[in-house]
DNA sequence: CGCGCCAGTATACATCTGTATAGACAGGCG
DNA sequence: CGCCTGTCTATACAGATGTATACTGGCGCG
């Protein structure tokens, strides 16, 4: 585990008058935070962050940290709940998009997509941390998607009865496609702008899937029970 | 996957015979990766292990650990292949099980629930560096995830042809289902058995959701291009 | 002004990590 | 038997980490 922490001081720690040691004038949470955003990428978790790189990154003595969190684990759900806010960001704008327009599947998938690209760390951490995490991480992750689930099961809802249709267990549909957008997501942090599109592209088709399918059921549940055997 | 493990004493290091300091008589490769399995959990993804931990847990010394690895990287390689083994054993399975039944979904998702008990460890593995590990780890990943979403989509064409019906795109949906399907699983890992029946008949619900729809998009494309808008 | 308070820092310590070096023991082969 | 070779262990070291203790300097308030 050698530790290829390269120079990298440049940015950090640039401004040091030309006496000894600058003191810090104000910390605050946010700068920590922001801290540890800069530190999390694609190969590092929140869980695998440490006191002290944090501390270094924010340019700030290790000890400084207790002062505005007492733990590591209070840094992470700060972490876990801003990611949240970011989710609710991608459903309202998502809304105002697709009240604009006639699609509604793509419109939201670039949403979420651009959300990806400027949030890219927040949403990592849900991903991380909601496979990873202690205990109390993974429930705080559950309940962001699930806020997401239920909002996006609101609106299959309304979807449908807009164009006189049913949906089977919307919330089901609802479940699948956050699960999916999301697992999808993961690999797409990490892609090149083509390769982006090309992901964009394909949860658009899946998402289809899943509601065409929702809404087929109902049919065969209805019409043919015998001609279109369960697969 | 029978784990032909060795005699690996007790816990850590309690058969301390009145010599002064027993010599393990052999170490293999196997013993280090199950001192690993034991130590990776819901909380424990193999990125995160050291060397010193693996090696205190099979109760050896440190430096014995580089007689048969060379990296904890490489150790990670071998972990993800034998996950890779423990994938191919589910496609395997539930081949064979389905083809004794009229049901297809459940079966498979059943025999997946149940490599996912007997395995938790090795498919986590692959969930957990999926995301979080390295460069490598997650190449190695994907290959493997490739590689089932393969199988999956060779099945789909084969059972839509046997009843006579057509599916758009198989490959997306076979990435569909794979992808749901894993991400659901992580959290199942640590469920209960009710939580786990639970989330088995969600499961095959939205891989139904899935199918049918990859097949009602046929059907839309060719027929009602208007009656049935795109969402 | 004096003074306490607080937000910051410095130093220190025990513990952990990876790994380099050297030693001990068993087994095969002359 | 002697010796070499391969495998495992012991010891040691430098660096990292979390945190306890003691410090320092600027601020507002009496």
């Amino acid at each position: 585990m050698q530790t290829v922490r390269a120079v990298h001081s440049s940015a950090t720690e640039a401004s040091s008058p030309p006496t000894a040691t600058a003191r810090k004038a104000l910390i605050t949470r946010q700068d920590i935070i922001d801290a540890a955003l800069r530190l999390i990428g694609p190969h590092r978790s929140v869980s695998t962050l440490s006191l002290r790189e944090v501390t270094r990154e924010a340019g700030i003595a290790p000890n400084s940290f207790y002062r505005h969190f007492h733990d590591m684990d209070e840094l992470a759900v700060a972490l876990i709940d801003m990611a949240g806010q970011s989710l609710r960001q991608i459903i309202r704008e998502a809304r105002l998009r697709v009240s604009a327009t006639q699609e509604v599947t793509r419109p939201s998938v670039a949403v979420f997509m651009d959300q990806l690209a400027s949030d890219a760390k927040l949403l990592h951490v849900l991903l991380c941390e909601g496979i990873v995490g202690s205990d109390s991480y993974k429930q705080a992750v559950e309940r962001e998607l699930q806020y997401f689930e239920d909002e996006l099961c609101v609106d299959l809802v309304r979807l449908a009865e807009d164009r006189g249709q049913q949906v089977t267990e919307p919330a089901l549909a609802a479940k699948a496609i956050t699960r999916l957008v999301f697992a999808l997501g993961g690999t797409a942090i990490e892609a090149s702008p083509e390769q982006r599109a090309a992901i964009t592209d394909e949860m658009v088709t899946m998402i289809r899937m899943i509601i065409f399918g929702a809404q087929a059921m109902t049919l065969t549940a209805q019409e043919t029970p015998a001609t279109r055997a369960v697969p």
